[in-house]
RNA sequence: CGGGGCGUGGUGUCAACGGUAGCACGAGUGAUUUGGGAUCAUUUAGACAGGGUUCGAAUCCCUGCGCCCCGACCA
């Protein structure tokens, strides 16, 4: 995409209203646009790394044999009262609304309901499970405080995935495997050093932990106690000796660390399924609980955190999987070749954003560095007369000239 | 929801005693310039909303709305 044709511009300087370091970056950047208190829309270039955290989302949800589908954002109040969550005195963060007619309605905050109530039409027997379904949609959570950009928002994206098993065996090898995903996922998106699985309180109706997948960051909210060695982490809430020794943790080999949870993984058990009146036949015949169990990842607070850990002094510095684009070619004078370069790394399928704007280098570089495309590339007089480009890594401080033939080696692989 | 802070052009501003709304950035135009946000000229555009006090309110008072921070809360 050519840069003069971006419709969004960078700022010199951070919204005074906010003081969150993803928030200023991105906004700064032009990758969000703040609507309201933690309701944030997503421009082009903020959408494209939504979009590519959402690929390596799906990429490992498949993997697991996860179905995507999409449910709906509007909710009868009917199936939520079945499993007593529509009162606000139990659910306090509810978007209510009504119809012309004055029927409430629910705005989706999470999907447990509504997807045993889809499901339900198709599951009858045990030889329908165990199976997997999930969505990335539109969360809404009226939160009485909203805060730190991306992290805390009342409108954000998330992946919710929901599994269905005759019972626990079945579901703990369901929930493994899911949770492996969740590493694989966080590995790609360059956070598999700094996160871990937390165990974390399991709900009223499950004996069992939760697991929460914690992202270490100071700005995190979440205070949790991390084994570095088993590279597991327990939840401050329920940090005592109990827990302890059932987890197989001891006190003097925990480190105190501030995270972020950017994941979570829970066992519901049979509470919803029983609840809605979902059952299915075993063998003989016989009516059975389903196990469920729900699976969620934070997708547009993944921007936030990583934006809050990938970025200096000059900007924001995308991993290569997720950045809104490949390259970053600047063109420094008004120079035909860079056009040239322009189109062939394009013919080669590279994802490039391209500065054809007639300004200042030093208001390129810092745009550049900005943005923080991975791979900056300089064409100017001078990168021409050294023998070529002039290819730098956004997060590296050195520069190289190369051909445009070695360039695409590079960023093909 | 409790506590605190704050609302001045598109952005920023510990700019202005109760008395001419200033500066910088951005944007527009023209010129010069072209490897780290360059320079000159010129133009553009502002008091959150409503009420009150006052000869006169950005400034003082009230109400509402909004934003940020701390805490509580967070399937």
């Amino acid at each position: 995409m050519k840069q003069s044709q971006l419709f969004t511009r960078t700022k010199k300087e951070a919204p005074s209203d906010e003081v969150a370091k993803n928030a200023q970056l991105l906004i700064r950047a032009g990758f969000i646009h703040k609507e309201m208190a933690g309701v944030y829309a997503y421009m082009p270039l903020g959408l494209r790394v939504l979009e590519n955290i959402k690929k390596i989302v799906r990429e490992e949800m498949n993997t697991v044999g996860g179905q995507e589908l999409m449910m709906t954002t509007l909710q009868p109040k009917e199936i939520w009262e079945k499993t007593d969550r529509w009162d606000d005195a139990k659910v306090d963060n509810w978007f209510k609304t009504k119809l012309a007619n004055g029927t409430e309605l629910g705005v989706g905050l999470t999907h447990e309901e509504p997807i045993v109530d889809a499901v339900g039409n198709y599951l009858s027997s045990y030889k329908d499970m165990p199976f997997a379904v999930y969505q990335i949609q539109n969360k809404f959570r009226n939160e009485k405080r909203a805060k730190s950009g991306l992290l805390r928002g009342r409108e954000f994206v998330m992946k919710d995935m929901y599994t269905f098993s005759r019972d626990q065996e079945q579901h703990k090898a369901e929930y493994e495997k899911i949770v492996a995903a969740y590493f694989r996922v966080y590995e790609r998106l360059g956070l598999g050093e700094v996160t871990f699985r937390t165990y974390a309180d399991g709900g009223i109706f499950t004996p069992q932990f939760s697991d929460e997948f914690q992202t270490l960051t100071e700005v995190g909210e979440d205070t949790i106690y991390v084994d570095e060695k088993k590279k597991i982490a327990i939840n401050e809430e329920i940090f005592n000796d109990e827990n302890l020794a059932k987890l197989g943790l001891k006190k003097e080999e925990l480190v105190q660390k501030k995270g972020v949870e950017v994941g979570n993984t829970f066992h519901l058990e049979s509470k919803y399924t029983d609840a809605l009146d979902l059952y299915y036949n075993d063998e003989k015949g016989e009516k059975q609980s389903i196990i469920m169990g729900c699976y969620g990842i934070g997708v547009s607070r993944l921007i936030g955190v990583i934006a809050e850990l990938f970025a200096d002094d000059k900007g924001l510095i995308w991993p290569e999987n997720i950045a809104p684009f490949s390259a970053h070619l600047l063109n420094l004078g008004q120079d035909q070749e860079a056009e040239k370069i322009y189109t062939e790394l394009c013919a080669n399928g590279i994802e490039v954003l391209f500065d054809d704007r007639d300004s200042q280098a030093g208001e390129k570089f810092a745009d550049s560095d900005l943005i923080g495309i991975p791979t900056r590339v300089v064409v100017s007089k001078k990168s021409l007369a050294a023998g070529g480009i002039e290819v730098k890594k956004r997060n590296e401080s050195e520069s190289k000239i190369m051909t445009v033939n070695e360039l695409l080696q590079i960023l093909k692989k």
